[in-house]
RNA sequence: GCGGACGUGGCGAAACUGGUAGACGCACGAGACUUAAAAUCUUGCGCCGCAAGGCUUACGGGUUCGAGUCCCGUCGUCCGCACCA
């Protein structure tokens, strides 16, 4: 008699129903079991879920589930990302307001992601954008002001002049707006920052102690804050117009041990000294002009040509008392070290550029150990290596590291206007965080500017600073800065007419801290700091790759900004990272060369491999790489379409099998068909042996064939288990179709025995029930369907993990390799506590053994407990 | 250029701290059922060879009784950073 197919479309819609029904999901925050945090990176909403998603958030929801099981109170919330620029985008190009786009892709999201039965506490959900998050938000930005952490200050930034906006790097595209095309400028604006730099040394060693976070991830964050020893010397300015005003120019080097190679200092056109000199320069003035053109996005910093201009200007040199030229060059960046340095061609790659360019010296210093310095040449290349000191006075023999240690000893000591030639330093390449953006979709930055009080932080009381929703996207530039009313307010201080901040803050700032939101969503402020340091930080966070830097560097820097405001009592916000992989797909074009959809394509295989068409005209396709899935490539499956075919646990199963999750995952339809009719054979496995088991009754001693059973799905919980733990979903999956191979087989061959051997009977009704609780997080709507087929009580979701039996576990008989000269030749089967000279004799008895020996006696036989045994002849 | 990761069947991949390489899945072949197809089931499937057997974890060396795993070198792929003084 067949059974009927299992019906995933009615079934996951069902469970849904009672799961959010029950509240099963819901989490309460007085739970006296230990606390578990899993989050997946939140949305951004940008219209429909990718696959993307649910790879990503099925690996959460594996996590959550699997956790609760085990007997952890978890909070698994979700929201959303909801600022930002492509709500802002869209009300230009389709005059919709933000508001109204951004609210109707979250419920269409919110709608996609509930079809995937997520196990995720929806009581607890917010978007970014809601005035109730913004306004918390504007708290801690206040509080941030008062305990020192925000600065205003000038900074250079990307303008488009169309468009009347700032840019960023990525949006500036050769040097052109992206959507303007206009050239960029670059100019210098007032904006907000939040003082990372602050922190720049303990986010830098706290690094160590996350040792459950990817070692890249922790390296690329090293890198980005960028910390160099070195020091900072400063030099006599001489020679003719030398401003009144700057007698000494400072500069930062980590390597003082080449002060002796000089051959030039070199100004950023940003530099004061530079300022100063170009307003009674034109030319140098046009040449920091130039300079500004340039614009600052990698692709334009990576192609630029060094360009200097030669001020006339002498630096007197602290140990040779030599004049040095003083240049401004376009390399020398404003923001990092001192705006200056000084130029050693022999052994800098960038100071070898530019002393070719200008015809400079290019005098050697250091030398490779054993060389003779007389010999040495650095006229074509830089020597970079350490060696040994040479044509530098009291430094000469000296190695790199005793000469840098020197020369700031003996420059500490030196006094040059009044104050010491040079301090040590430690310098970050880290920047302070500019959180300024001219738009409207954002955070409003909750200051008030007076002409008498100046910068006023709005009252607390007066929070919050709201949007207003009256705005208009006809022109370019910020809508907040031409509202008629909206910026007119009175000083908080004097009560005299005042304007507000018309800047937003960065949508960056909105997630640096929502994973503490989501501990109180509904507290009046920021945080209940005792729920929070309850449930943080997060014991397990999935994202992509791609945030490795901005937003995991920025939360952590923001859990320790909260913690000197009294929000949290922590630092570091997330436990264990995991990055997970990308879902890629086949590309294909189509005969014009277009690019062509995947449910747009018909295959066939042929003898010389699988051919495609198109499904509508049948011409034929090109099937092209695989990449990451972009609607601009076409490449892309819509979750909703696999759901509605297949069924949610059909995708988020293959999302998990195969390929381990932080690699990349190629979605094919054969991959899910076939995932698909692994899920049909469970249905019908369970619920054929849910009808044909007679109820079982507890029997006796178990027989070898129960006990069989038994063992097969204790390994596999054993195996399910560990590999869950260790995030290796692919492993796990591999275990549960091994199992179901299993009792498959034996369902198939010992159906006989259901009716003479209860204790296989019982035997095999446990083991369908951890089958069906081992697959509940992966598929978790048929594991409900199944557990309701074997009659079981309550839903698998609130059923606790089932207890591995130990027992079963170890096997009384083991089978172990032979080698004879490490090549494999035979097995030998011996008792478990079998000793070693046990183990050898039955090993030399074995005649495929005697064989490879050829009568020679073994020169040595090495036993392996429980391993293999290795004969040597 | 600098830094890091990784190279295992036709494909995605497994392999605990050095101990049977290729579990599991996809694709494919053969067979059963069927008028037929789908579904399902059985079975085969690293390479060479009729077989015995030999070879095999990018390539070349090394350590070891034993190496996918450790060490050295070469090649290749991917990722990150890049005027950072």
């Amino acid at each position: 008699m067949a059974t009927e197919r299992y019906n995933a479309r009615e079934a996951e819609a069902r469970w849904q129903t009672v799961w959010t029904e029950g509240k099963v999901y819901q989490t309460p925050n007085d739970d006296p079991r230990p606390k578990y945090y899993v989050l997946e990176m939140f949305p951004y909403p940008s219209g429909r879920i990718h696959m993307g998603h649910v790879r990503n958030y099925s690996m959460g929801d594996v996590v959550a589930r699997f956790k609760r099981a085990k007997g952890f109170n978890v909070l698994h919330p979700m929201g959303w990302d909801a600022f930002g620029m492509p709500a802002e985008n869209a009300a230009m190009q389709n005059k919709v307001h933000p508001k109204s786009w951004t609210y109707q892709n979250i419920a269409t999201m919110r709608g996609q992601l509930q079809s995937m039965g997520l196990s995720l506490d929806w009581s607890r959900e917010f978007a970014t954008c809601d005035v109730e998050y913004y306004t918390r938000q504007q708290h801690l930005f206040l509080d941030f002001l008062a305990a020192g952490l925000v600065t205003r200050r000038q900074s250079k930034v990307n303008w488009d002049p169309v468009d009347m906006t700032v840019l960023a790097n990525e949006q500036v595209i050769d040097g052109r707006g992206w959507r303007s095309g206009a050239l960029v400028e670059q100019r210098e604006l007032t904006q907000w920052f939040l003082k990372i730099t602050d922190y720049a040394e303990d986010l830098l060693t706290a690094l160590d102690g996350l040792d459950r976070w990817p070692e890249k991830v922790r390296t690329m964050q090293r890198n980005w804050i960028g910390r160099s020893e070195g020091l900072r010397i400063r030099f006599a300015l001489a020679g003719n117009g030398a401003p009144e005003s700057a007698r000494t120019v400072e500069v930062f080097t980590t390597r003082p041990d080449t002060l002796f190679g000089m051959s030039f200092l070199a100004l950023s056109p940003d530099h004061p000294v530079t300022k100063m000199l170009a307003a009674d320069n034109p030319d140098l003035a046009a040449f920091v002009d130039e300079c500004h053109r340039m614009g600052t996005s990698v692709a334009a910093l990576e192609t630029a040509e060094k360009k200097g201009f030669d001020t006339g200007l002498k630096v007197v040199h602290p140990f040779t008392g030599d004049m040095h030229p003083v240049y401004v060059a376009n390399f020398v960046l404003m923001d990092y070290g001192t705006g200056a340095l000084f130029g050693c061609p022999a052994h800098d790659q960038r100071d070898h550029d530019f002393a070719s360019k200008y015809g400079l010296p290019i005098h050697p210093v250091v030398v490779p150990e054993g060389v003779d310095a007389a010999g040495f040449s650095v006229a074509d290349a830089p020597f970079l290596d350490d060696g040994r000191i040479v044509n530098s006075a009291f430094l000469d023999g000296l190695s790199v590291g005793e000469a840098k240690e020197a020369v700031a000893r003996r420059l500490e000591a030196v006094t040059l206007d009044g104050a010491p030639a040079a301090a040590r330093q430690v310098n970050y390449r880290l920047r302070d965080w500019g959180i300024s953006r001219q738009r409207y979709w954002g955070c409003p930055i909750p200051v008030i500017h007076c002409e008498t009080c100046g910068v006023v932080p709005v009252p607390k009381a007066d929070l919050p600073v709201a949007l207003p929703d009256d705005v208009e996207f006809d022109r370019p530039g910020n809508p907040l800065d031409r509202h008629p009313t909206w910026r007119h307010v009175a000083c908080p201080a004097c009560r005299e007419p005042a304007r507000r901040e018309t800047d937003t803050m960065d949508t960056f700032v909105d997630s640096s801290w929502y994973f503490a939101r989501f501990t109180a969503p509904d507290a009046d402020d920021p945080t209940i700091p005792a729920v929070a340091d309850a449930w943080l930080p997060v014991d397990q966070y999935i994202g992509g790759i791609e945030h490795a830097i901005l937003h995991l560097l920025y939360s952590r820097f923001f859990t320790r900004a909260m913690r000197a405001t009294g929000h949290v009592n922590l630092d570091e916000p997330f436990r264990g990272l995991f990055t997970q992989g990308m879902v890629v797909h086949e590309t294909y074009r189509g005969p014009d060369g277009a690019w062509v959809s995947p449910a747009d394509v018909r295959f066939e295989e042929t003898d010389d491999g699988r051919k495609a068409f198109l499904a509508t005209t049948g011409a034929p396709v090109v099937i092209g790489s695989i990449e990451k899935m972009s609607k601009s490539k076409k490449n892309t499956v819509d979750p909703t379409d696999i759901i509605e075919s297949y069924g949610a646990d059909t995708a988020r199963w293959f999302m998990l099998s195969d390929s381990p999750p932080e690699r990349d995952v190629e979605w094919t339809d054969a991959g899910a068909q076939g995932t698909n009719r692994f899920l049909q054979r469970v249905w019908r496995l369970v619920t054929e042996a849910a009808r044909d088991l007679p109820a079982a009754s507890p029997a006796g001693a178990p027989s070898a064939e129960a006990t069989a059973i038994l063992k097969a799905a204790h390994k596999a919980l054993a195996a399910v288990d560990e590999a869950i733990e260790g995030l290796r979903f692919n492993v796990a999956l591999a275990k549960i179709y091994e199992l179901v191979n299993t009792l498959g087989s034996a369902f198939a061959n010992d159906k006989p025995r259901f009716a003479a051997d209860a204790s296989f009977t019982a035997a095999f009704r446990e083991a369908l029930g951890i089958l069906v609780q081992v697959m509940a997080p992966m598929t978790p709507h048929l594991a409900e369907e199944c557990w309701q087929a074997l009659g079981r009580d309550g839903l698998v979701a609130n059923t606790p993990w089932p207890a591995v039996d130990p027992s079963l576990l170890v096997e009384d008989e083991l089978t172990l390799p032979v080698q004879v000269n490490g090549k494999k030749r035979a097995d030998v089967t011996v008792p478990r506590d079998a000793d070693a000279a046990t183990v050898e004799a039955a090993a030399l008895a074995l005649e495929a053994v005697i064989k490879a020996l050829d009568g020679k006696p073994p020169r040595k036989v090495i036993v392996v407990p429980q391993r293999i045994v290795n004969v040597v002849a």
